[in-house]
DNA sequence: AAAAATTGCTCTATCGTTTGTGCTCTCAAA
DNA sequence: TTTGAGAGCACAAACGATAGAGCAATTTTT
């Protein structure tokens, strides 16, 4: 074995540079390093000599300070915790996406959290998040319950809720208008003659559905047609529900002429269940389904959909954070809602004149 | 304003705690706090009665030490650095819901970082993780240039490389048996009794659409078939390039009969410039598709593709990865191929006698 | 030529944990 | 009454980077 000198030909191990090392070999002082690979070489007045020859060994030396010891002295991560429901959901995939981007470009780095909507995970992974001592926090919550996101309010860090929110908390959300949203599918379904129309709900207690199913409740109303219950069903936003509670109400009744499916994958399992039960869509019941996914356009029949404006909640999320932990104490954001849009494809029939 | 007391009305934010807070109100030192919280209160020797009362303060007061602290202190920050080409890719998505969990399990923290297929993004994204000091790293390369890949084979930490990887680095990989894939898409073809099918290919040079294309070419040969060259077109993944490809192969000619499409979105991309192109699908063209996905049944038609054991990668990755943790210093695997499945649909139509 | 200002750095403490070493008791055996 | 062993903890030094204060040269001013 031989003394150091790397040998590259085996996987020779390296032992991790510290600005030390590159003090050391040049002569000069860790503190001298540290300001020169800060930026601020000028503004301690150190000559152009010695921060040109720490650059330059430190670019040949691939090193990058430890950005640990860097966090705890400064008491600043630069990460910033997202917690999600599901990141193979794919709008929330979008909007990791996005807000990864966006955050990346002001040099945050972003710890990702699965809760699998999982309230026990959720707590566990907001516990672990604040011990690595992110500095802000991203979250769509599970959301049926309060109290442990409540807490994050009283956190020294800025958090913002994101789809999933609890307006009642001193927590800033972004999320689509999904009143809205409700309405815009409802509106479809009148305007082609439809009346009777089922809503397969998604998580009890979330703002999404609670928001949707007002919306629904309300275009029902204004059109003059009463609300029936029993046509309101599930309890999630997963293929398994959308199947399940189809299926269930296919076996029960089939006057309704339009299903309300308040996700894609609900809708999915929906198309499922109807295929099974020889159910033709649209000829025989109509489908709207929020979450637009391009991939949509190629379903049979090219479904309908509520389009969120994932990359702008993204947007919108990240400002809101960055703003926030820039000026921690200025007055914050209540909460912003985004439009949604009608994406009309052939998943909704004609079948009598507009309500 | 008031002193301190947490007034839970207002965002009063606490400042942070720690162990020595700990320590100071229960009047022992932060020495005896760490080591009951480490659970080694036993092992040197804490009295019970301390060690209850610094558990039950630390809950009370929702107390996790610091982690930042922690890894500095231990070298070791029990992170992980995820680098994955899209994660809006549902490929991609559910890998990483899958690995998150699997590491999360076992203490682990995953940093995500999505370098959008950009080769200089991935560099720039490999230097952060390494100095964010993780522990390990798992990298899906953009894996056209390998050169600042094989660095990582010389970091003190082990990686390992998933779905595109170079196999003559020494550094484990984990993917699918895209040749066998390729394969099985082309055994299905020619079942059918086709012989002319276009293959629209992945990104040059990653080790997939390499092997696919190999997969590709072989099943052709062995069938005693010519491989026409100009029949295997594009460079990218993305759907914008099944939708190109498409339409300039559509226009110059007709007389193929499937096409093998290297990833779902590039078959989404086709099917668009197929229905734009008035061709049918499988009447006119048969398709299959790498990737499966639930939703691909709800297709018009539902696609016939090739699935790739999403979840047993994520868990053979995250095995070795940990495995390698815990002994970095064991032979190391060298590559582990999985073997993918035929899921038949109805995008393949019979046109003759089996090749 | 002496005082003042400027240049170009270095020293030291610090962030919050963990670990090896060592200190002070108490109680029993010699 | 001294010695020894164990129990139960505390002290101080690290981990790597940074901010504030300070200090020796050199140059400028008067």
């Amino acid at each position: 074995m031989q003394k150091s000198t790397a040998d590259s030909s085996h996987k020779t191990k390296t032992a991790p540079l510290t600005i030390k090392d590159i003090a050391q070999e040049l002569g000069v002082s860790a503190t001298t390093v540290s300001r020169v690979l800060a930026g601020k070489a000028k503004e301690h007045r150190i000559s152009d000599e010695t921060a040109k020859q720490v650059i330059e060994l430190s670019k040949r030396k691939n090193f990058t300070p430890n950005a640990i010891a860097r966090g705890l002295r400064l008491l600043k991560t630069h990460t910033i915790g997202l917690l999600i429901p599901d990141i193979s959901n794919p709008f929330f995939a979008g909007l990791a996406r996005n807000v990864t981007e966006g955050l990346h470009r002001h040099g945050y780095s972003i710890i990702l959290c699965d809760s699998q909507d999982d309230l026990a995970m959720e707590r566990q992974l907001l516990d672990l998040l604040w011990s690595r001592q992110v500095d802000g926090m991203i979250i769509a919550p599970v959301g049926q319950q309060a109290s442990h996101v409540a807490d994050l309010a009283r956190m020294p860090k800025p958090v913002v809720m994101v789809d999933r929110f609890f307006s009642d908390l001193k927590i800033p959300y972004v999320s689509s208008d999904n009143f809205l949203g409700a309405k815009q599918a409802m509106e479809c379904f009148f305007e082609n003659g439809h009346r009777k129309i089922a809503c397969l709900k998604g998580l009890s207690g979330s703002a999404p559905a609670e928001e949707r199913l007002r919306g629904y409740r309300q275009a029902l109303s204004q059109h003059g047609l009463e609300v029936d219950e029993s046509l309101i069903r599930g309890d999630a936003f997963g293929e398994q529900s959308g199947y399940v509670e189809t299926k269930l109400l296919l076996k029960r009744r089939r006057d309704f002429t339009g299903i309300f499916a308040m996700s894609n994958l609900i809708a999915s399992g929906a198309l499922t269940a109807l295929e099974e039960e020889g159910v033709r869509v649209p000829e025989d019941i109509s489908l709207i389904a929020f979450d637009e996914q391009p991939y949509l356009s190629h379903f049979n029949p090219p479904l309908t959909t509520i389009a969120q404006p994932v990359e702008r909640i993204g947007d919108t999320v990240v400002k809101i954070l960055l703003s926030q932990m820039k000026s921690p104490d200025q007055p914050q954001t209540e909460g912003i809602l985004l439009p949604t849009s009608l994406v009309r494809r052939k998943s909704v029939a004609r079948i009598g004149p507009a309500v």
